[in-house]
RNA sequence: GGGAGAGUGUCCCGAGCGGCAAAGGGGGCGGACUGUAAAUCCGCUGGCUAAGCCUUCGUAGGUUCGAGUCCUACCUCUCCCA
């Protein structure tokens, strides 16, 4: 499946496996070869964070970079207000604007973690997509760009026919969507001189029809590049934790986590991650994933560090993986553990399923006593056995109690 | 506009003769086994000041000792007719 590409963007996303899908890719290899490639991948605000899926694309415009060819990140401020029904059952609520900026802004800072941006040729540039689409008028629209949308294609496209072929409901607002996001593709190739637009598998209908719109509305070339949809060897979408989605930023989740995550990868995954996830080289990656049996785990702290160096910073990927040590290898206590604070009037005498709670290793007492029955929470270690057990000074250790829910996850209450 | 049907445990799918905190599955969590892996097996999967109490079946009323289940109105969706 690998093509001798002659660019070296092409080569390395190659060779790291983020190639689904592209259109006219010996065309593009001539344009990245040069230089030229201005590439682009659109980000919805539809959470206050991007999440590890995103991470994916970021990665690309990463190697977009290193290559000598420019990035643009582009934020849906405007594509959000529509709703992309790509690869969605049915109709999420319509955000609210303030929602929507809300989350613009919380996303934004991520980039720059991955991304050099300034002013220079090879330099990121980030544009929100807002600017145009919201000055849009309806008649002057569906005159210059609604005629180039054939209605027989775009319900054989996928985001609309699996709405279709399920009996599911599809609003117009969301039957827009993609005019709305190959109309982002040509408006971005005019303003910036853009020419590839990026993205996961599930955009690939949304991105070829840019570049048919392209041609039509009479740009330059333009060039489409999908990754594969990401599932972990054992078949789960990627991303999906008990707390929700892996978020990039550390707010929503912390760089302890992120290295946890990483740590815990199913050992077939080990070799694709270190690809697609880390900057390591090639053989260096080659030398890892060969590890087997235990000797994997050496491959997955190395996964854990480089991933989490590379989105939260060297630091913090060197604390976390020192707690994780201390943590699992050495059965330690780890200051640096997730840590709760509680008055210390209300520290005494509480109630140690509820202190559980407050520590958010569980979501309601009710679950706290489910799981000493099952044998699953310890207070510094030893089991727990009473649901009635209270807290009191006895049980600090360097002043802190470490309450742990199964083997991995640990907080520690320290009274204030 | 007329007619027929559907909305169930706020993760999803889905059973549900008037006695139901509500079958079953997926997912998730925990335990055992391991290597902080996978697979497998077992347990759990409304809340609480917990042998008791409280809140849940689209919304609001009603019938009844008792309603997810029956009645009325309303909302949303699907299908057929116009």
């Amino acid at each position: 499946m690998s093509a001798p590409f002659k660019s070296d963007f092409l080569r390395t996303l190659d060779e790291r496996g983020f190639i689904h899908q592209g259109s006219d890719l010996a065309g593009l290899d001539a344009l990245a070869a040069k230089g030229e490639a201005i590439g682009y991948v659109g980000y919805d605000c539809t959470a206050p964070s991007l999440h590890i899926g995103n991470f994916l694309t970021m990665m690309m415009l990463y190697w977009l970079q290193q290559s000598g060819n420019k990035p643009i990140t582009l934020m849906g401020g405007g594509t959000t207000m529509v709703g992309d029904p790509s690869g969605k059952d049915e109709t999420r609520a319509l955000r609210t604007v303030a929602e929507i900026e809300a989350n613009k802004a919380s996303i934004k800072g991520v980039f720059g973690k991955i991304l050099r941006f300034g002013e220079g040729r090879t330099d990121a540039i980030m544009i929100d997509n807002a600017d145009w689409l919201t000055e849009l008028k309806w008649i002057g629209m569906l005159r210059e760009v609604g005629r180039h949308f054939s209605v027989n294609r775009m319900l054989t496209m996928d985001s609309v026919r699996l709405r279709l072929e399920r009996e599911q409901e599809m609003s117009f607002i969301e039957f827009n969507y993609m005019v709305a996001q190959s109309y982002d593709f040509v408006e971005l190739a005019r303003r910036t001189g853009c020419n590839l637009q990026m993205g996961g598998s599930d955009q690939w209908g949304n991105i070829v029809n840019g570049v048919d719109l392209g041609r039509r509305m009479g740009t330059h070339q333009l060039f489409a590049l999908t990754t594969p949809l990401l599932t972990t060897a054992s078949g789960a979408k990627m991303g999906k934790t008990a707390q929700g989605a892996v978020w990039l930023n550390a707010e929503s989740f912390s760089p302890y986590d992120f290295w946890q995550y990483w740590r815990n990868t199913e050992d077939a995954d080990v070799g694709k991650f270190l690809k697609l996830f880390t900057i390591l080289p090639m053989h260096e990656i080659r030398r890892l994933e060969a590890l087997q049996g235990a000797e994997i785990n050496e491959a997955k702290k190395a996964l854990a560090n480089a991933a989490t160096e590379l989105l939260h910073g060297s630091a913090a990927a060197e604390a976390a993986a020192e707690t994780a040590r201390k943590t699992f290898e050495e059965g330690a206590l780890a200051a640096s553990l997730p840590t709760v604070e509680v008055a210390r009037t209300e520290f005494e005498g509480m109630g140690l399923l509820t202190a559980f709670v407050r520590a958010g290793l569980v979501a309601s007492t009710g679950e706290a006593r489910r799981q000493v029955k099952a044998g699953g929470l310890r207070l510094n270690d030893a089991q727990v056995s009473d649901e009635r057990a209270t807290l009191s000074q006895r049980d600090l250790v360097e002043g802190v109690v470490k309450l742990s829910l199964g083997k991995k996850k640990h907080v520690l209450i320290r009274p204030a």
